[in-house]
DNA sequence: CTGTCGATGTCAGTTGCTGTCATCGAGGCT
DNA sequence: AGCCTCGATGACAGCAACTGACATCGACAG
């Protein structure tokens, strides 16, 4: 038993998600969410470089599977097959929490800075692809573009995947989106 | 003749660039850039909405065109052809002003706030394509995924611009990246 | 000549965010 | 037990981004 209830991190992630479901995030301080998570304003600051990062804890770890997911995948693997690799990894991370997704998902869409905060977490997610795609052995710029697309498929298939029914199931979505990019790249 | 000098949004965006060149973007506060520009930091927030949007005013235009072009290429282009087209008109508007667009994503590139800032707009960018081609008949998700692809073809053979010798056409560089991404895409 | 109107100035206030120092309690060392 | 160190937190002061409210000025219409 510490001096302090634990896991400060997690009690200022929930308080700050219910918050900003309930009154919105602009309408919501950091002064309440530190509040609402017995703490103080700085020590939310201590935890999260801003107001809008305590939403995006997890996207280090989901990039770290993504990349490790095509870095593993067969050296005969094309760069486009490798990262199909990487969207079965990362959909299995989601099965068991479309709920929280869809809530967290609800949050971000509106709000235009949360927005940001998202896109440039997949900008880097994109980056750090290209270069495991080099690391295979793919030249540039194919890298770039072959990893700006993966993630492209990511963010339609997520989108079809939090609006989708129950069943759906989200590793199916990015296949469906993959081959849809595929077929309308070729010309289609 | 005014009661002020004229054209105070083109002063405070010349006066932003220069200061933020010279010595950072977070080292430059919006009260520098209103006193360089003859002005008070109030009248900087009438002409734009933060201290990051007077780099992108010319933006909303960029889109407009991108939109056009791609709204009135031939019926019988299909989705990926149109986007070419729409690739074709930006690069022309871009070419004489390069060392401009050098200077302005150098100090882009220099601060993660401002490549958010510029992640969203070409998000709106994508948001406005996909809307495009679905009035040209484009389904979903491949509406989305084109224009997302267009987007990506877009960032990537801007950059390769950007570093590029003076010879070196951008609508060249556009149409390479395009087609190495259907090469990436269709099982490389 | 006067009233309207748009662009700007002035000022006060909120909030996100940072630097600095104090405080507290757990666990190790003697 | 007594003491020390250390990490997590609190308290407080301060800066800068941004906003709302009101005043001012000069061009222009009538």
């Amino acid at each position: 038993m510490g001096r302090w209830e634990p896991d400060a991190r997690g009690r200022l992630a929930k308080a700050a998600l219910e918050l900003y479901s309930e009154r919105g995030y602009e309408q919501t301080t950091v002064a309440e969410i530190a509040r609402r998570a017995g703490l103080t304003e700085r020590t939310f600051f201590r935890h999260y470089a801003d107001k809008r990062e305590v939403l995006f804890a997890g996207s280090g770890d989901l990039q770290e599977l993504f990349v490790r997911a095509v870095a593993d995948a067969p050296e005969s693997a094309a760069p486009i097959d490798s990262l199909a690799v990487g969207l079965d990894a990362v959909s299995e991370v989601f099965a068991d929490r479309r709920e929280y997704a869809r809530k967290r998902q609800a949050v971000i869409m509106a709000n235009v800075e949360l927005q940001e905060r998202e896109l440039i977490k997949l900008a880097s997610m994109s980056a750090a692809l290209a270069d495991t795609l080099r690391r295979r052995g793919v030249a540039e710029p194919a890298a770039s573009l072959t990893a700006e697309a993966g993630v492209a498929v990511f963010k339609v298939g997520f989108e079809r995947w939090i609006v989708a029914a129950e069943e759906r199931d989200m590793a199916h979505l990015m296949r469906d989106s993959l081959d849809e990019l595929k077929a309308v790249t070729a010309g289609g």
